[in-house]
DNA sequence: CCCAATTTGTTCGTATGTATA
DNA sequence: TTATACATACGAACAAATTGG
């Protein structure tokens, strides 16, 4: 016998219209979002079953399936028939090209060697500091990587992270994380970044990345500065790559108007 | 009265299931895309109405509806409440920003204004023909471009067209066009452009660039290589864009795992 | 190996609301 | 105002995938 208790109480907060006539579908999207936010669901946990949640929220099937195609279309949710609805999870290597643009002039794409070059516990500059909503001088921490493709050193990466935002990020964690960053972030601190936006430059190599690059100072090379952000678009984390273009390229993929 | 005549017959071959076991809207979709490559509805044209489409079909209204959905994800069909469904249409801006990735540094964007500096018929090299599937030697025109941001010179773009694709296009059209470069391809050839694949570099400027752009040689500048392609994945344009970097930034919007 | 229970996927049909011409 | 078109919401039935006995 199938337990019947209300989901809705418990779990969800109760569906309220986002605005005079709109639409059900999306006030129960509404509340499915903030139930995941809230972490009510952990990440690659899975969610009631359609029919239950459904009547939790007391409406019907078709509508409750309506708000859930659309947080699967964004990435939050994803279905999996026979087994259930899950919080998206971030663990493959799929999820690490998402992100990762940079791939050999022929074509060839490889998961990169990422060296921890250097870790350290600072005050936020003024330009992290803007793209991560932080007032300047506050403690940030400040990852170094380099990354490795057919073992020739292509990008250094400088990450800045909130040191609020992810109290206890220690070296040790770092080095020891299996998968992706970006796993690490949502595994170990509940953040899942969702979307990011980059802004490339060609600057000339300064001696930082000439240096970790094996590169004469001086030399062409592609900056990119990425934000990346989580739900409701807040900010989690800045990065600088400087990408050696010598024999690689970045990647961009473009789908029609939106 | 409405008239009731049969659809499917003249405008869409008939609905035959993808594979073994595959979903009837897939095929449906199958079908409506099909009538819009082969060009029966223009671009910006509009559908029959989703209960003839259904009727036509002989599905049902939900089946049809989850067809055309896939079509409005992929901007290939556009829905307007009390009006109709188009096929979608690059008229505006928005399709301009959709592909123009260049802005200032301070997040200023501006529509460019488009200098034409060299229109050429010539056959093709050994690059721009493996992007367009072409053998090296067919003919082809080559249009250089230098677009102007705030009176400033900040891209070079080469074209590459298929002079068999592009029958027609002369330096005279291209010039008097309103719009964009790729309205023009939807409107005068109807070729539509769904996607676009770009590979970017930071490379010294050779001379042209640094002549076009106002730069001395050597300077580092970002060139992209874009492949623009229609239905079906077909190339139809082969694109070298270089690009100043010093007051702008190439931008790029990334959004979470597929 | 097969069966049964569970869960999502697909398809159908109907009714009503909202926007447009 | 009226007719038409898409948008939303409801409910039902069966198919397909998964899991566990």
């Amino acid at each position: 016998m199938a337990l019947t208790t209300s989901i809705a109480a418990a779990d969800f907060e109760p569906i309220a219209p986002d605005a005079a006539g709109a639409p059900l579908y999306r006030a129960v999207k509404r509340s499915l979002l903030r139930a995941i936010e809230a972490g009510r669901y952990p990440a690659g946990g899975s969610l009631p079953s359609e029919t239950e949640l459904a009547s939790g929220f007391g409406v019907s099937i078709g509508t409750l399936r309506h708000a859930v195609d659309e947080l699967v279309a964004e990435h939050i949710l994803v279905r999996r028939q026979g087994r259930g609805t899950f919080v998206a999870l971030h663990n493959a290597d799929r999820f690490l090209f998402q992100f990762f643009h940079v791939e050999r002039s022929d074509g060839l794409r490889e998961i990169p060697r990422v060296e921890l070059v250097a870790f350290e516990r600072v005050r936020v500059d003024e330009e992290p500091a803007q793209a991560l909503g932080l007032r300047p001088g506050e403690p940030v921490i400040q990852v170094d990587n380099r990354l490795m493709l057919q073992g020739r050193a292509v990008v250094h990466d400088r990450i800045t992270l909130s040191a609020l935002l992810f109290k206890g990020l220690s070296e040790k964690r770092l080095r020891e994380r299996r998968s992706t960053i970006y796993h690490l972030y949502q595994t170990e601190f509940g953040i899942t970044v969702t979307r990011a936006q980059e802004r490339a430059r060609a600057v000339a190599a300064d001696r930082l990345a000439a240096r970790l690059l094996g590169l004469a100072p001086g030399v062409p090379v592609m900056q990119v500065r990425r934000t990346a952000l989580t739900f409701g678009d807040k900010p989690v984390e800045y990065r600088v790559s400087t990408v050696n273009t010598a024999q690689h390229e970045y990647v961009n993929l473009l789908s029609g108007p939106p």
